[in-house]
DNA sequence: CGATTTTGACCAGCGC
DNA sequence: GCGCTGGTCAAAATCG
C-alpha cells in the first residue's frame, strides 16, 4: 500500500511538473492548441517588439495594412505604445484562423483606426506612415519566420521533454519493480505477439488479410503484437464485446476485412516491443445504452493498473472461457456508476481484456485521467467518424453521454501523425460477434497494428497497479501511469489517435466534440450516464448504499 | 477493525 | 415455461 501511494504521489508531482512545462512551452501543434502557443510566442513577440518600437519611434502612430481582396484579408496592426495589439497581431498569425470571432472583432476596430488615420490629412504624415507600413511589413515577414521556427523549436522540445520524461520514468520503477516482467512494457499488453493483434481463434485465416502496413505479423517474431484496435458499436445489450475470446475475434475479422484498405498506423519504432494494447471502445446510444470500452493489455498481474481503484464485487466463468471474469467497481466515489470487467484472453492468458462501462461522476486521479482521455478519444473519434464517414452509423450521441471526461493534454498533440486510419464498417464484422443482436452498426478503428505502436503509447495503463487496493499487483504496476518503460519516442497517444486521423479537420473536429462533452459534463458528466447505468443489472447500485 | 476479496446464490434477459 | 448465461448481491473470509 504505502508504495502505491508512494507512486501515486511520484505521479502527481511529475504530472504535475509536465503541465506546467506544457503550460511553459505550450508547446505541441499549433493548430490544435493555439492559444498557448500564442502565449509562447507573446514571450516572443515581446523580445522581438522593443526593437521595432525603437523603430517606429516614439510617436503614436498606428498602422493598419489592409490587404484584403479575397475576403481573407490580412491586417496588420503595429502600435508603437501597445504592444497588445502587437500580441493580437501575432496571434492572428499564429492562430491560423481559430478564433474568427476576436479576429473580426480586431479588424473592426482596425477599420476604425484606418478612418482617424486618413482623417488626419496630413500628406507628409501619410507618406511616413507608409514608408513605416513597408518597414513593418518587412519585420512582420521576419517575425512571421521566427515564429514558425520558434513553434518548431518548442513542439521538438516539448516531445523531447516527453521522452525524457517517460525515459526517467523508466528508470525509477525498472529496477524495484518488475521481477517477472523483464522488459517493462508491463505497461502495455501486447496482444498476441502470435497473433499480431489479438488472439483470437479465427485469426490464423485472417491474418494473412492483416495489414502489411502493421508488421503485426512480423511482429510475431518478437512475439508481440501491438495494436491498439478501436471498435465501437452500438448494441442495445452490451453482449457483443464481452471480453472473452469472441470479442477478440470479432476485433480481429473486422480488422482483418478492412486491414489492408486501412492499414496500421505505424509509428516508428520497434523499440519497444512488447505490449500491444487494445482498445475496444463501443460507445452505445445515449438512451439507454452505455459506452464500453474495452482494453486488451499484455499483463501478468490480476488487472492493469488504470489509475482508478477498484473493487471487485463478483466473479464468474463465463462460456467460452475458462477463465474466470470478474466484476469490478469504481470506488474512488461512492456513487461511481463505471464498472469494469476484467478477463483473460483465452488464446494468450497473458493478455488481460478489461472492459470499461460508464463514465465517472467525479475527477479521475492523476493516473487515471489518460486512460480516460484515451478512451474518451477513442470513442470521439469513433463518432465522429462514423458520423462523418459514410457509414451508416449514426451513435455520435453515444459520444457526449459516455465519454469520459477528462481531456488529457496529450490529446491535444495529435496532430503531428500522418498514419491513416483504419475503420472497418460493421459489414466486417462478423455478427456471431455481437451476440446482443443489435448489432447495427459497429465501427473498429485499428489504432496500432505495429508493435512498435504500443511502444509509443504514452498511456500505459497496464504499467502500473490497477487498483489501488489489490494486494498483488504486477510489479510492472508501479510506474507512473505515463510511463511505457523505455520508450524513447515520445509518441502520445495523442498521436496515435492522430495518426488514425488522417484528415486534420476530422481530428479537430473530435476534439471539439471531446471537449464539448468533457465542458458539458463538467465533472457531473455521470448526469447523462445515468440513464443507462442500470440497464442490465437488476439492482439499481445498492453499491452506494450498501 | 475497516476495507476488500471470495464465492455461492439470486435475478433478469434471451433463445428454444 | 424452461434452461442457459451473464451480471449482481451479500455473507463470510481474508488482508493490512
Amino acid at each position: 500500500m504505502s508504495s502505491k501511494r508512494k507512486r501515486a504521489a511520484i505521479d502527481l508531482s511529475l504530472e504535475a511538473e509536465r503541465k506546467k512545462e506544457e503550460e511553459d512551452h505550450s508547446a505541441g501543434d499549433c493548430s490544435s492548441k493555439d492559444g498557448r502557443v500564442d502565449k509562447k510566442e507573446e514571450q516572443f513577440k515581446e523580445q522581438e517588439e522593443d526593437p521595432i518600437e525603437e523603430t517606429a519611434g516614439e510617436k503614436v502612430v498606428e498602422v493598419v495594412v489592409d490587404q484584403g481582396g479575397d475576403g481573407t484579408e490580412e491586417e496588420i496592426k503595429y502600435r508603437t505604445q501597445q504592444g497588445e495589439e502587437m500580441d493580437k497581431q501575432s496571434e492572428e498569425d499564429a492562430g491560423d484562423g481559430d478564433d474568427e470571432s476576436d479576429g473580426a472583432e480586431t479588424r473592426a476596430e482596425d477599420k476604425h483606426v484606418v478612418e482617424a488615420t486618413a482623417g488626419d490629412g496630413d500628406d507628409s504624415q501619410t507618406i511616413m506612415v507608409q514608408d513605416e507600413v513597408s518597414a513593418m511589413q518587412e519585420e512582420m515577414e521576419k517575425m512571421k519566420e521566427e515564429n514558425l521556427m520558434l513553434r518548431r523549436v518548442v513542439d521538438r522540445t516539448m516531445r523531447d521533454y516527453y521522452e525524457l520524461q517517460m525515459k526517467l520514468a523508466a528508470y525509477q520503477q525498472q529496477p524495484a519493480d518488475e521481477p517477472k516482467e523483464p522488459e517493462v512494457f508491463l505497461s502495455l499488453g501486447a496482444t498476441a505477439a502470435t497473433g499480431g493483434g489479438f488472439p483470437e481463434p479465427k485469426r490464423k485465416g485472417q491474418a494473412a488479410r492483416r495489414p502489411s502496413v502493421g508488421s503485426d505479423e512480423m511482429d510475431d517474431g518478437k512475439g508481440e503484437d501491438l495494436g491498439l484496435s478501436l471498435s465501437l458499436g452500438a448494441s442495445s445489450s452490451y453482449e457483443e464485446e464481452k471480453v472473452e475470446p469472441a470479442a477478440a475475434q470479432h476485433d480481429m475479422d473486422v480488422v482483418g476485412a478492412d486491414g489492408e484498405a486501412k492499414g496500421y498506423a505505424l509509428l516508428e519504432s520497434s523499440k519497444l516491443l512488447a505490449s500491444a494494447a487494445g482498445v475496444t471502445s463501443q460507445s452505445v446510444n445515449p438512451a439507454n445504452r452505455k459506452t464500453r470500452v474495452s482494453v486488451r493489455v499484455r499483463c501478468q498481474g490480476p488487472t492493469m493498473n488504470d489509475g482508478c481503484q477498484w473493487r471487485k464485487y463478483g466473479q464468474k466463468v463465463a462460456k467460452g472461457n475458462p477463465c474466470p471474469r470478474a466484476y469490478y467497481r469504481c470506488t474512488v466515489a461512492p456513487g461511481c456508476p463505471v464498472r469494469k470487467q476484467v478477463q483473460r484472453c483465452l488464446e494468450d492468458m497473458s493478455i488481460l481484456v478489461t472492459t470499461y462501462e460508464g463514465t465517472h461522476n467525479h475527477p479521475l486521479p492523476v493516473g487515471a485521467t489518460a486512460m480516460a482521455s484515451t478512451t474518451s478519444a477513442a470513442a470521439t473519434f469513433m463518432l465522429l467518424s462514423s458520423t462523418n464517414s459514410s457509414s451508416s452509423i449514426s451513435e455520435a450521441g453515444g459520444g457526449s453521454g459516455t465519454a469520459p471526461h477528462y481531456l488529457s493534454p496529450y490529446l491535444l498533440n495529435s496532430h503531428h501523425s500522418s498514419a491513416s486510419p483504419l475503420l472497418s464498417t460493421p459489414s466486417s464484422m462478423p455478427a456471431s460477434v455481437v451476440r446482443g443482436g443489435a448489432a447495427s452498426g459497429m465501427q473498429h478503428l485499428n489504432l496500432f497494428g505495429h508493435s512498435s505502436m504500443a511502444s509509443h503509447l504514452k498511456y500505459p495503463w497496464s504499467a502500473s497497479p490497477s487498483h489501488g487496493s489489490s494486494s498483488d499487483q504486477m510489479a510492472g504496476s508501479k510506474r507512473p501511469f505515463w510511463s511505457t518503460g523505455g520508450d524513447e519516442k515520445a509518441a502520445t497517444m495523442a498521436d496515435n489517435v492522430g495518426a488514425v486521423m488522417a484528415d486534420p479537420s476530422k481530428f479537430s473536429v473530435a476534439i471539439a466534440a471531446a471537449i464539448n462533452s468533457f465542458m458539458g459534463k463538467d465533472g457531473q458528466v455521470m448526469a447523462g450516464n445515468k440513464d443507462g447505468e442500470g440497464t442490465s443489472s437488476k439492482s439499481s447500485n445498492k453499491w452506494g448504499g450498501g
